[in-house]
Order: structure tokens, then C-alpha cells, then sequence
RNA sequence: GUCCCCAUCGUCUAGUCGGCCCAGGACAACGGCCUUUCACGCCGUCAACAGCGGUUCGAAUCCGCUUGGGGACGCCA
């Protein structure tokens, strides 16, 4: 028996979000850097608004982090006796008792509660009535009435909650369906989860799940409750923020190493070290450190941690993650070795895949279909400009071989044999092969578009700026 | 309203037992350098311990209060 278990428990009512990924990513952590096991749990007791569009998103998400699991995910909706059981210890041993209060009875003493200037609450009408089961009658926890809950929280520290604060909550539905609070009490436990990683928002519920717990006689987990992501304002997260889910930062081009390297980062750190592969999280990351307060997201270093990633990770391994983007871009049928030098070629001039694709572009369109910058043209493509250029595709015609090395020395004889400068021949050069004046290194672009391309390019902007020069 | 949680630069954070912190790093912003474009890179500037009390020889670090923010209060999860 590993002695570190956590567990993933989204609920398929939508994507993945960053939130959720955050606190995945923390609970794959803990039970990677001990050895331990780490378990997903579909929480889908919500028939409503559980779909399984969104489990199967769910784990292409996971699976595209790289956030591996262990056994096949639990579905919670498949396994109703498991619950029914422990409802009925509850029952059988007087921590539980049927409630035939209806909903709108419930609502009305909330009410009553609420102009007392105390928190809403069920009264505990049926506390003492000993009912039996019966149609719409629910099944509810007999909470002590004094006493105080404690638990030291991985994050938070030690929280104490009077247990007069609580209520006698609904642990049965009256349609038979477990309600939460006992759902993750049966599965935590029957899955053996000893830490119990998740959001913010589930600190009120965690003193409820400990009555449970204690109730029942077993054993209580460890909990940690990472703080929620906010938005830039420091307000709650929300689209509006750039904060999406992460099958949007999938296709917006996004490393998934660099995604989960950021979102380690947030809340978590190790001095002063900024980037991280996973490796590096799975060895460092041992539960400690995490800040309690709520984090800011921050779109700007996101991006700036994924250009990292780019810059630092083998051409071969960037190529393979800017296919499908190449593709997309419709450069169908470019080898992965093209593609791999390309990527060295632009790799510090983008900042996610999408547009990585993008700048190679003006290299893999042919001379004729080349988008020309009509400034640009304007302003290099003079007479002076064109003249260079046809010298200049005469000395290149006889470079041999066409590498970048050879190139450059021959543009370098060049501008030295004519006492020019570099500012006076670069500039139409680099319109010319490019169309406009950006992109990669002169030599290293006619490296890589070879000898015909590079004429053909050269000859192509000629026509371009006599054609421009007879328009006017 | 009640309960719980949180509080260091605009943002993410470092800050182990209180002294090495008139607070360090990173992103962003701004300025400069480099330069055959655009970038990368490098250098620099701006910028914070929410407030008030206390404990102490000494507090960003401990305690209290205040303020501000967040969360929870469902037969949702």
C-alpha cells in the first residue's frame, strides 16, 4: 500500500479550466514526488448537467498536460451501492435520520434565520421525530451540537469550526441519490486517498466531511486547499481575463510543459527559480510552500514561460509540437526536418506555436505567391535597390556550396568590393526575400530557401517594382 | 447578515529560529547597449512589507484590533 494517495475530481459540467488544471497539476505532484498513486474521479452524480462530451474532454486535457493516472477514472455515478451502504451505517448506528421537512419549508426557516442576523440553517425539525423512510423524505447527518472541528490544512494551517455553525445537512436526497458531502467522504475512502488536494472553495465543506468521517469510524485524510486563481483586477477569475480552459490554450499553441510550469509557479514556489520542467516538479515539489493566498493569473508571463520553453527545448521536439500548426497554416506537406529548421530560424521571434507557424510563411509560399509589404517595396525597392539585387543574384548564382557561410561571405565581397554598406544592400535584400522588412537572417533565409529560391525571389522583386514604378 | 480564509513592488513571488532586508528574483512598463531587419540577449530605471497598537535591545517576520479582499452558508458539485 503506497502511503501517498491523491486524487483528481472534476465534475463534467465543462472543459478543464485553469483553476481545476492548477489544482490537478498540484495533486499529481504530491503523489509523483512520493511515489504514490494518483487517482481521477468523475464526479457525474449531477445528472443535469453532467455530460460526457465533457469527461472525454476532460481527460484529453489531463493526458495533454501530461498529468498520467493511475487504474481507470472513477465514474461516482456507477457505483450508488457504495453510498447507500454508508448512508445506511449512518442511519443504523443514530448519526442520520429521515427529514420529511419539503424544500420550500427548509427555504422558509433559512429565511427566519436570516432576519435574525444568524447564517441560514435547517432548524433540525425532524432531528428527534425518529421518522421513517417515506416518499420525498431525505436522509440528513445529526450534527453535535457543541463541540469544535480542527484540522491542519497543508496550505492553510490549522482551521477550527464550531460545530454549532453546522447543520443538519442533507447526506441523502429523497430521489435515493447520495448528495456530495457523502459521495466524496465513500470515495476518498474507498479509494485509499490519504491527501486530499483541492480548491478554496471546499474549506466550508471540509469540517462537514470530517463529522462524516468520524461517524463512520474511519480514518481522516490530510487536506490542502490550494487558494482560486484570480483575474488580472484581482477579482474572481472569468473569461474576460484571458483565463480560459485548456483546451483553448492547447490551440492557441501553447507548450504543455510551459502551461503546467506556470501553473506550478502560481502559488508555489522554490526560491527563485522561475521555470521548471516537469521533472523538476515531480523531484521538488513535496507539498510544502504553498502560499495561501490567492493568486493573480497572469496572461503576460504565461506567454513569456512558453517562449522560454520554445527557446530552450531541441528543434526536433519544437517541430513535432508545431506540425499541427503548420498544418493548420496550410503547409501540408513540409518535412518535419524543414519544419525543424524553420523553428531555429523563428523560434525567438514568436512567443507560442500558432505563431511560430506563422512566420514561416514568407518562407514556404513559392517567389510568386510571396505577400510583398508595399512600404516596405516602396522604400527599398528603388532603382539603387533593384540594381543590387540583380548584382547580387549574379554572385550568388556562383556560390557553391549555397550554405549560410557561403552566402554571407559573398554578400560580405561584395559590399566590400563596391565600398557600400550593409544599410545600403540588406535592406532591398531582405525585402526581396522576405516581402517585407522582418523575419530571420539574411544568409541563414537563403540557406534554407536554396539557390533557385533565392533567384527566383530576387528576380520576382525586380518585376514587383518595375511593375509598381510603370503602374505610377 | 453569519462563519471561515487571506493581506510584501501593477502581477507571480523570496524572505527557514524575529536581527545578514532602508526588503531579493521574475513578468510587465520605461531607458540604454548590441544589431544586416524583426527579434533574442545584455545593462539599467521605476516600484511593495495595508493601517494602528502591542511584545522585544531589535518585527515584513510574533500577538491584538481596524481596514480591504475572497470563499462558504443547496435534496449543485
Amino acid at each position: 500500500m503506497p502511503d501517498i494517495v491523491t486524487r483528481f475530481a472534476p465534475s463534467p459540467t465543462g472543459h478543464l479550466h485553469i483553476g481545476g488544471a492548477r489544482t490537478a497539476v498540484f495533486c499529481w505532484l504530491l503523489a509523483r514526488h512520493f511515489g504514490g498513486r494518483f487517482y481521477l474521479r468523475i464526479e457525474d452524480t449531477d445528472p443535469l448537467r453532467s455530460k460526457q462530451e465533457y469527461t472525454d474532454a476532460i481527460l484529453a486535457s489531463m493526458r495533454w498536460l501530461g498529468l498520467d493516472w493511475d487504474g481507470p477514472p472513477v465514474f461516482q455515478s456507477r457505483r450508488a451501492d457504495l453510498y447507500d451502504g454508508l448512508a445506511d451505517m449512518l442511519l443504523a448506528s443514530g448519526h442520520a435520520y429521515w427529514c420529511g421537512c419539503t424544500p420550500e419549508e427548509v427555504e422558509a426557516m433559512r429565511e427566519i434565520a436570516r432576519q435574525n442576523g444568524a447564517k441560514p440553517r435547517y432548524s433540525g425539525k425532524c432531528r428527534e421525530r425518529r421518522l421513517g423512510p417515506g416518499q420525498g423524505r431525505c436522509l440528513r447527518l445529526k450534527i453535535p451540537l457543541t463541540g469544535k472541528i480542527v484540522f491542519d490544512d497543508m496550505v492553510k494551517g490549522r482551521i477550527v469550526v464550531d460545530a454549532g455553525e453546522l447543520d443538519d445537512m442533507v447526506i441523502r436526497r429523497a430521489d435515493g441519490m447520495p448528495t456530495y458531502n457523502l459521495a466524496v467522504v465513500a470515495d476518498d475512502n474507498d479509494m485509499g486517498v490519504t491527501h486530499v488536494i483541492r480548491g478554496d472553495d471546499h474549506v466550508s465543506n471540509t469540517p462537514r466531511q470530517i463529522l462524516i468521517y468520524q461517524a463512520l469510524g474511519l480514518p481522516v485524510p490530510r487536506f490542502g486547499h490550494v487558494p482560486m486563481i484570480l483575474g488580472h483586477d484581482r477579482r474572481k477569475l472569468s473569461k474576460r481575463h484571458g483565463a480560459r480552459s485548456v483546451i483553448e490554450y492547447q490551440r492557441d499553441g501553447l507548450l504543455p510543459q510551459a502551461l503546467v510550469s506556470y501553473l506550478a509557479r502560481l502559488g508555489w514556489s522554490r526560491g527563485n527559480q522561475e521555470l521548471f520542467t516537469p521533472e523538476e516538479l515531480v523531484r521538488y515539489f513535496d507539498g510544502g510552500n504553498l502560499n495561501p493566498a490567492a493568486a493573480a493569473f497572469d496572461p503576460a508571463k504565461l506567454e513569456w514561460t512558453n517562449a522560454r520553453f520554445m527557446r530552450s527545448m531541441p528543434p526536433d521536439d519544437l517541430a513535432r509540437h508545431v506540425a499541427p500548426f503548420a498544418r493548420d497554416a496550410g503547409f501540408v506537406d513540409t518535412p518535419e526536418e524543414r519544419l525543424a529548421e524553420l523553428c531555429v530560424l523563428f523560434r525567438e521571434r514568436a512567443t507560442d506555436l500558432r505563431a511560430l507557424a506563422q512566420c514561416f510563411r514568407p518562407l514556404l509560399v513559392p517567389a510568386a505567391e510571396l505577400a510583398v509589404h508595399e512600404k516596405d517595396a516602396a522604400r527599398h525597392l528603388t532603382d539603387e535597390g533593384k540594381n543590387h539585387l540583380r548584382a547580387l543574384a549574379a554572385v550568388f548564382r556562383s556560390c557553391d556550396p549555397f550554405d549560410a557561410e557561403t552566402v554571407n561571405a559573398a554578400l560580405d565581397a561584395y559590399v566590400a568590393d563596391n565600398s557600400l554598406t550593409f544599410k545600403q544592400v540588406a535592406p532591398p535584400l531582405r525585402t526581396a526575400l522576405m516581402g517585407f522588412m522582418g523575419g530571420s537572417h539574411l544568409n541563414d533565409t537563403m540557406a534554407f530557401l536554396g539557390r533557385e529560391e533565392t533567384l527566383a525571389r530576387l528576380r520576382r522583386a525586380t518585376e514587383f517594382a518595375d511593375e509598381k514604378k510603370s503602374q505610377s
